[in-house]
DNA sequence: AAAATTAGACCGACTGGTTGGTCTGTTCAA
DNA sequence: TTGAACAGACCAACCAGTCGGTCTAATTTT
């Protein structure tokens, strides 16, 4: 049997540094550490990873792969940049569910990732923070979103918004990830939104009533 | 002459950490690095800071100290909610032009704070959080503020799209800090202002005209 | 005023513990 | 018998923090 299985030493390593990279920080935990909290040993891992450098290099590119294909993906199921933007969310903060512990590594040790590891990354990321400012752009033109909105503002906040998620966000909290991302949607979209009739949808009239 | 001078080597060895911080991460600079680059030594350093993880803390409480203290005049100033939401945002953002580094390294390395240090930025973090939640919710009491908004998660939408800005914000960019944080204010509130033309007011004129 | 004393600022070689990574095995399935 | 998967003792490098000592300027003593 190769690869895949959920008990493959490889993925029980990931899983567990997750958190402990989560809780500690990456520079907060030791191979040491991981290694003892698997039930492995240093032969262990270094006989699946490289060096350190490397595991915190998978865990952020698994993370932004996946993002990124979600993206892509919602953005191809729609046309309308209003409906794409809210695809595009939606599915971003649904990730939290699954990815939460990734995303936080992703966004408080990226830093630390260095050479090659930091370039693949930041290309990757640089291509997600692009399909949003395009869809924006696409909302501007086309007269959906306001004509007087800086798309590169507006997508960075609309981005921190959503990002910033990871800080606060729990699973055992009051409101449901769905919920989380229906409001941001709503907020975002009475942000954005063109007032000018001509150009209202079913979203202008559901939000702006 | 006693403390204050620019020049005091405590005020250089922040100074320059601030930066290396900034760009390598704390646990990605030494404390040789540090006095190297201030052109001091390990006895210097020491001198000043009882530890490496005391300076962090002063980084951190210089910041946070200063950011409440804004908050709490910006919120005494004004007492209708919208204007008061405005005026903390505006002032928060402003703070990006002085304690850019200080702000990356607070969101960046706030998990390395430990003990009694952490517990103290805690406090007066989770004070800051409660100035923008009361607003919020006071906004909504009195009716300015749209009542079917959740406050908890407006406030941490507010909140995000206002920090992400660390991870973006240059100087050198093509708007001010001061544009910027129009713009923050303006997309804020087009998101959370009541439609309720019984409560409108010159911001509802403006804004949704 | 000159000498003696004190205290704070700063220096830098040194240390004890830690860490990422290596290397020589051992196990076991194919 | 072969090689992938794993074990764990070992190592060189590094790092935060220490400690005895120096320099200087203010303060006290004579």
């Amino acid at each position: 049997m190769r690869g895949g299985a959920i008990t493959d030493l490889r993925n029980k390593i990931i899983h567990a540094s997750l958190h402990l990279f989560e809780e500690h920080g990456y520079h907060g935990v030791t191979v040491k550490q991981i290694v003892e909290t698997v039930g492995t040993s240093k032969g262990g891992f270094y006989h699946h990873f490289t060096s350190k450098d490397e595991l915190l290099f998978v865990i952020h590119d698994t993370f932004i792969t996946y993002v990124l294909e979600k993206a892509t993906t919602a953005n191809a199921t729609y046309t309308s940049p209003t409906k794409r933007l809210q695809a595009i969310i939606k599915s971003f903060v649904k990730v939290f569910d699954l990815y939460k512990p990734h995303i936080s590594v992703f966004y408080q040790e990226s830093n630390y990732l260095k050479g090659k590891y930091e370039s693949l990354i930041k290309c990757k990321r640089d291509q997600f923070k692009k399909i949003i400012f395009d869809v924006v752009n696409e909302g501007k033109k086309c007269g959906e979103f306001r004509e007087s909105l800086s798309a590169e503002i507006a997508s960075m906040a609309i981005l921190g918004m959503v990002n910033w998620t990871y800080k606060w966000y729990k699973q055992s909290g009051e409101k449901s990830i769905d919920e989380i991302g229906d409001i941001f949607v709503d907020l975002i979209l009475r942000a954005i939104l063109s007032n000018d009739p001509t150009f209202s949808n079913e979203y202008h009239e559901f939000i702006l009533g």
